[in-house]
RNA sequence: GCGCCUCUAGCUCAAUUUGGCAGAGCAACGGACUCUUAAUCCGUCGGUUCUGGGUUCGAGUCCCAGGGGGCGUACCA
């Protein structure tokens, strides 16, 4: 990538390509620049401005999308003419020149439509000026409505204005834009080029909107909470820290919502909601990214169960709404995603998968006795709890197809969550899994303020430990629930996996719009240096 | 973090069993063409083969180091 230093466009190149008449005697710097689009192109914006054209007007009345235009004529037949006059804007991103008469193609957010550009409609000069435009260009056309001989819907074009020069040449008009890391980088022209990529993010405009009709359609809050926070907590994750220098302090970017929300139903608020960005100091792959987005839910008096009501139905509306099935195929598998989901117990997949029956309840030592036999390593502070969860995640997980709601896990490993009724060595808690993936996490919230404690203060002593995923004890909160929280179930859910799920995308990347990538490397830029 | 793979024109890709003048399509530029659809036809231009070393008479190709990216793996949603 060679942006920076090639920025500056050599003064001579605009005198050259101005004056008609070197142009006419090509020197050697006009042909040097002949090879090079992004100076052919920069020499175009001096020549309209050399005839008085602003290559940058402010507006354009534009009074129909191109989808408005496809609608209403859809059935005109080949050759038709209409007297229907259209102002339309977009990009130039095909062209077809025919001597006298010009095709291009024009693209809005709509759609695209062709443009029939007719010498003795616009006259010899409007007709060479608009095939001097280059693909790429943002363009304003009026025209009249027009189906070609081949029966194209067309907008015979009466005039045009250029909107905005594109200066540097658009990716392979067949090809389109593959390499992966110009994709992510420059996600904007892969957006012009690759309609899968329109089509990824266009899943996931609509599924997030979605997401908020259904949930303000059944009285729930959209709700914002701190993302710059004092006190780790709310999910179990190494946080980023970043610095406040108004109070002189470190803080951390937020790894949930959860304990603010939650603050929220202390309040009386109910049902709230929140959909945001959340921060995970931790590795890069297909599946995670280090800040992603999810949706967090509460609901007063209602429990796990009700969740997981609440999970299916919602799953499945949004699937419905962005791509009109519930049926999604995932690495050829075809994967329903129509309620009712099975429950399963942690305890019941493991011995499904592995032939073994391990609890949370049992003595430590007989669950390790099974680690060992599985060949899992494990750490002498490990209760049985975790040891379960460590023979799900490690052996059973990956091979679950789903869509199945995991329930029972081990208190252990589940601090916020209230113990079941039975058992106090499991939760009421469910993961949502599906391919192998946790989608949705969801418990009935724990609210024993004394209970609550205890558990702060167990992932404290771990943090001390040395464990860097582990909370703090958040004294506010539990004084919250000394106030009361009513029963409460809640829920949160991870939208890029979601929205990889109905996209049947693998990677991450490809539904995040600018994913973290390293810094480019710009090779005519000098170095700055970065502090170290 | 570790392992494997990968990087050639603006874009998409070629370049023979360790090696022998770096090529094509699209885009661009010049020209022809009033119904095309990735228009077509004629002509022209375009390269630090990711970077730096090394082996060799000779390196896109082989070796070493570094960089970007992908995949797998670990932590995790």
């Amino acid at each position: 990538m060679r942006q920076a230093a090639s920025l500056q466009i050599p003064r001579s190149s605009k005198e050259v390509l101005m004056s008609d008449e070197t142009r006419a005697k090509p020197t050697a710097d006009e042909e040097v620049d002949a090879r090079d689009v992004r100076k052919v192109r920069m020499g175009k914006v001096d020549e309209l401005r050399a005839e008085g054209i602003d290559p940058y007007p402010h507006r354009f009345d534009r009074d129909h999308d191109i989808a408005d235009v496809r609608d209403r004529f859809a059935d005109l037949a080949a050759g038709d003419e209409t007297d229907y006059k259209v102002k339309l804007a977009g990009r130039i991103v095909l062209m077809r020149g025919h001597g006298k008469l010009v095709f291009a193609d024009l693209r809005d957010r709509t759609g695209s439509i062709q443009l029939f550009v007719s010498k003795s409609v616009v006259g010899a000069d409007e007709l060479s000026a608009f095939e001097n435009l280059d693909l790429g260009d943002w363009v304003g056309v009026e025209g009249t409505v027009m189906a070609s001989k081949r029966g194209e819907l067309s907008v015979k074009l009466n005039g045009f204005e250029v909107l905005a020069k594109c200066l540097r040449p658009l990716p392979d008009k067949v090809k389109g834009l593959a390499d992966v890391d110009t994709r992510f980088r420059q996600r904007y022209v892969d957006l012009v080029v690759n309609e899968d990529t329109r089509h990824v993010f266009n899943v996931r405009f609509k599924a997030i909107n979605a997401m908020r009709e259904w949930f303000h359609e059944r009285g729930y809050l959209a709700v914002e909470t701190p993302m710059l926070t004092m006190i780790q907590g709310g999910a179990t994750a190494r946080p980023f820290i970043t610095h406040y220098n108004a109070l002189d302090m470190d803080v951390y970017l937020r790894i949930a919502p959860e304990l603010y929300l939650k603050r929220l139903i202390v309040g009386g608020l109910e049902k709230v909601y929140e959909i945001g960005r959340v921060f995970r100091n931790e590795g890069v792959d297909t599946r995670h990214n280090p800040e992603f987005t999810m949706v967090e839910c509460y609901d007063a008096y209602a429990d796990y169960h009700d969740m997981m009501t609440l999970t299916e139905e919602l799953v499945s509306h949004v699937a419905k709404e962005t791509i009109g099935t519930t049926k999604v195929t995932v690495r050829g598998q075809e994967i329903d995603l129509a309620p009712p989901y099975p429950r399963e117990t942690m305890s019941d997949l493991i011995a499904d998968k592995l032939d073994v029956r391990v609890h949370p309840s049992m003595p430590v030592e007989e669950v390790r006795a099974v680690m060992d036999q599985l060949d899992l390593t494990y750490k002498d502070e490990w209760g049985s709890g975790k040891l379960c969860d460590q023979i799900y995640d490690k052996l059973v997980q990956e091979d679950v197809l789903g869509p199945v709601f995991v329930i029972d896990h081990p208190r252990e490993v589940s601090p916020l969550a209230k113990a079941t009724p039975k058992d106090p060595s499991v939760v009421e808690r469910f993961e949502l899994i599906i391919e192998g993936r946790e989608l949705a996490n969801a418990y009935s919230e724990l609210n024993d303020p004394t209970d609550q404690l205890e558990r702060f203060e167990a992932e404290a002593r771990n943090k001390a430990q040395g464990d860097v995923e582990a909370g703090d004890v958040d004294f506010d909160y539990v004084r919250a629930l000394e106030y009361g929280l009513p029963p409460t179930g809640g829920m949160g859910l991870g939208i890029d996996r979601l929205i990889m799920l109905l996209t049947g995308k693998t990677s991450i990347r490809e539904v995040i719009l600018f994913p973290t990538l390293r810094p480019e490397v710009f090779a005519d830029e000098p170095d700055e240096p970065l502090g170290d």
